[in-house]
DNA sequence: GACATTGGTAGCGACTAGCTACTAATTGGA
DNA sequence: TCCAATTAGTAGCTAGTCGCTACCAATGTC
């Protein structure tokens, strides 16, 4: 543990900045987040990089995340800047974390595993905040940014797509005010396949092809709490 | 100029991060953004401090921004890190951006000044789209936080109020349904006071006092475009 | 006192969301 | 063979919401 850590603060320096991963897919209808259990260490923790702030941000994230997964996330954003308190494993004091989704059934890479996003195993005390912001930002953009969707595979049926949504709501919802709702928005489109998935009526695959639909001009919405 | 760039180079590191504020009110009934007006600048920018990661983040950027305001502001959040490119008059190479609003009538500190947030003069590069960024987040935060109500004085008219989000949302309300939606959320109560301004009826002065207001289960927005 | 100006509300019609209840298509077992 | 169980998908009712027009209220100006 020690000789990871001033390995690493070689490599990144204190001045520095690194970058934090939070990855998210769902697993077993669960949240899941990719953690870190390396063997020798104390507990899991997230992924993170030294980061050279040299060059466009995104950029430079996106291709060590494409390296890291081997695959590109299906969708991507940056969560924010965290002060890491001198905790950061980097060494660093100031992190960048971004937020990154899969689809379902993407395997984990060597060294990196699924755990629950909710109820996570012990991480460091820095990290857990950064993980709870996370999926509060999940929550957050999911009617804005096509979280959901990219959640799932090219195509999937309409109760996939409603259980990912009442995953990442952490509530149930009923099947068809949800589907009006998808209807009205013009945001997927049959495909001539169908899935039987042992009992039931098949189900029909969709995929998401969002329309350009004009304005609706919606009212005001006061949301707010606190 | 030449010799401001290098002084701050000192400072700051190349390595090292910065903080830039971006600031927001309301003048004349347009967003207003504070923006620098040195004497000797080629055109003008936002306001900015060299960052010491060491420290929690919000704490260090709520002090200097008292400090820089001469008060703290009425709202603030973080807007995310943003790789400078080398084009940060700091000569760092990321630099976090906070969006900070204060209320209408807020006089700049020396040196600064108010400058139209929408049509802003001629901005250095990288700050500009910074600043498109941050009005992009000021319209997406307005009804998940109280954006507009700190804009305003401690009491104000639901007029005003109506006026705050017609200026963020960049279009007009009806005020017979602002007022209605804005009751049903019991985010105001009156005071005792009126004001009355010269031509027309007296209007009610009212605070901003939000009441718990159990959670309303809303249906699924289907917001997202592409 | 008429008029202009601003504040504030009532109520109508169209639309929307949540719900119950139904039909449809398949598997598996009595 | 046929019925129960299971999952997919839809119809239609009801209560509420939203945008709008129209109206009343209170002040200053001429």
């Amino acid at each position: 543990m020690k000789r990871d850590r001033s390995t690493t603060v070689a490599r990144a320096g204190r001045g520095s900045a690194a970058l934090d991963l939070i990855c998210c897919t769902a697993v077993d209808r669960r949240l899941a987040v990719l953690t870190t259990v390396g063997p020798g260490a104390r507990g899991r923790g997230l992924p993170w990089t030294p980061l050279d702030p040299r060059g466009a941000l995104d950029v430079t994230v996106l291709r060590w995340t494409r390296k890291l997964l081997g695959r590109a996330p299906s969708w991507m954003t940056q969560l924010g800047a965290f002060s890491a308190g001198g905790r950061h494993p980097s060494g660093a004091a100031l992190t960048v974390a971004y937020l990154a989704v899969v689809p379902v059934g993407t395997e984990a890479p060597d060294g990196l595993t699924w755990s629950p996003a909710t109820e996570p195993p012990p991480l460091p005390p820095g990290r857990q905040w950064i993980l709870d912001a996370a999926i509060a930002g999940l929550r957050d953009r999911m009617d804005i940014a096509p979280v959901a969707f990219r959640m799932l595979p090219a195509t999937f049926t309409l109760s996939d797509l409603q259980q990912v949504y009442e995953l990442l709501l952490g509530r149930r919802l009923h099947k068809a005010s949800f589907r009006r709702a998808l209807q009205a928005a013009f945001l997927v489109e049959p495909t001539d396949s169908w899935r039987s998935e042992g009992r039931g009526r098949p189900a029909q695959l969709y995929r998401y092809a969002p329309r350009k639909r004009r304005g609706v001009r919606r009212s005001v919405r006061f949301e707010l709490l606190g």
